[in-house]
DNA sequence: CTGAAAGCGCTTACAG
DNA sequence: CTGAAAGCGCTTACAG
């Protein structure tokens, strides 16, 4: 009914004390401070009784925190994002804590501009898988000592918090299966971003080459578009198919990548078998219904979001400077 | 470098003018109010050189609007609410609005949690996809005369904006299919959760049932427990197949139970064929890059999120109170 | 043991 | 054409 929120002003006229008493019993500091144990239940009842809820935009305006954990990803509808997202979302609320989310889709000056937004509402951390050429807005907000941690992609350069896989690793080891298995004309289809998960997939992929002893072949290095649609990307994978039948296996960079892959095999009929394997990047259903069953490097999602949300809190609680980790776990090649 | 935000009076006094002045300029009503056109400019210039952004937590403060919309849904990483959730957030970016966003895990009591958590952020508006048992909640925001748009499900005893599709029509048409392909012993696999759109799905079911001369079977409607580990549906799911050899077509009223049934059909090397048909709700890669490839309801992502955020930009931008509109699109039955 | 008052950064009715 | 001042709902240093 009432179409007017309490304030803290009601409860104490209610109560008969004054708001500074109010205040220190609901943020527990009545003892502290010796209000008298009568004062304490007579204003929790009160409290308890109308529904009382602090105006918390007050309470940030007044404090400079807000209980908000600002997350910053290129599309939060891929799955993996959307995946971290849950996570860190549930992680986060158990603390007191809520998200707010912006995608970047890639677009340079999107990350200054979310950043900026995120500022202005007193965000009080920040969860950022940067797109390209985000350093320099990212370093702002290190030099104002926010709680960061980058995820999914490092930036070098930076002096910050990260937790991702070892991609290099992931992709040497998904070469390292195929070399077993034989094969000579390896792809790597990736996607045309600078970003560091991107390149070190790549850099394992050619070292792997090199220990394996496959000649490396620089046509068989596919960069696709980043903004391509779905349709574009197929016809483009099947006419790389096409001109390139002496290929025996291809890794694919992205999951959304590796999806167009295997429409695009689909509609070729071309089988994947031991002739033509295929390894995809970010585990999902798809991969594992697909007819043969897709192997793919599992990023561990649980882990991920545990080690972020470990290192916002450990900034948000400590008053010193925290030195940066960079956690770097271990993608999980899951051969089918 | 600097630790410290500017605020409108470091501009006011840089520029030798009130902070009225500033504000006028800032929210575009220099003109209004009469301002010199000098003043206007030095006072934009001042603004663009020193980056200044007014501080949105203030303002809330002071307007009791945040430009924020909270986003409630089940479970944020289930790729229809990640899909809507990321359209959402496009469409709402345009207008200078943020989303929070929370999942219920359609915990009882969790849905009211969140919108008290969301009041007391002065969030904007709500875009609820309702959980069990939450018309209360929802009914306080109604009579607070927030915007408020429901989607996925609707609360029939609300007078409240809702956007979805045909349910009992989709499971109807579905159905139809299923009889002109002469099937018998058509089974339902839904989840055991009382809400409108999976009670819909399971009427045009009966109903077709009925129409097309079937007879309806109790045990062949199973209603897996909404909490359950994907392992679990698995094995339950193998075990109904192995009990009803007879069945001859299967419509899955979820996506995840989809899914689940799948990999039950996989793991038993139970074939899908003119012998046995599935048809699922709500498509996806998984179901398109399937061998065979798998007939579903696709839920029109795109138009569902239109409307929601033109429901909500139409109340928020009203100052009388609007009709609530119930927007039922049509699920479209895909068939491969 | 408790309260009056300042102040966080804005917006806006009012005054001139 | 522009400004001083009140007030949004809190927290907290200070006073008693």
């Amino acid at each position: 009914m009432s179409t007017k929120a309490l304030s803290i002003k009601d409860i104490a006229k209610k109560a008969n004390v004054s708001i500074t008493t109010v205040s220190f019993i609901i943020n527990g500091k009545a003892v502290e401070k010796n209000i008298s144990t009568a004062v304490i239940e007579r204003v929790e009842k009160i409290i308890e009784e109308d529904g009382y809820k602090p105006n918390q935009v007050a309470r940030s305006l007044r404090t400079g925190t807000s209980k908000i954990i600002g997350l910053i990803v290129e599309d939060i509808s891929n799955p993996f994002f959307a995946g971290i997202a849950r996570l860190i979302e549930d992680k986060a609320y158990k603390k007191g804590y809520k998200i707010i989310y912006s995608s970047t889709e890639n677009q340079p000056g999107k990350t200054k501009e979310l950043i900026n937004l995120f500022k202005s509402r007193q965000v009080d951390a920040y969860i950022i898988a940067p797109a390209e050429g985000a350093e320099s807005d990212i370093e702002s907000l290190l030099q104002e000592k926010k709680p960061v941690v980058l995820f999914d992609r490092s930036l070098p350069s930076l002096d910050v918090n990260y937790v991702g896989i070892d991609n290099f690793d992931a992709s040497y080891n998904a070469l390292k299966q195929f070399a077993l298995d034989k094969k000579k004309n390896i792809a790597l289809i990736t996607v045309d971003l600078d970003i560091e998960q991107i390149n070190h997939r790549l850099d394992g992929y050619k070292q792997a080459l090199v220990d394996f002893n496959i000649p490396f072949r620089e046509d068989l290095v596919i960069k696709m578009p980043f903004n391509q649609s779905r349709e574009d990307a197929v016809v483009q994978l099947i006419a790389l198919f096409e001109l390139h039948p002496e290929l025996d296996a291809v890794l694919f960079a992205t999951n959304y990548l590796a999806i167009s892959g295997l429409m695009a095999l689909k509609e070729m009929g071309k089988p994947i078998n031991n002739e033509f394997s295929v390894i995809a990047y970010d585990d999902g259903d798809v991969f594992k219904l697909h007819t043969p069953q897709i192997s793919a490097v599992e990023q561990p999602l649980d882990a991920i979001s545990d080690h972020i949300i470990n290192l916002i809190f450990q900034q948000i609680s400590s008053k010193e400077p925290v030195a940066p980790q960079k956690v770097i776990l271990s993608g999980k090649l899951i051969l089918r």
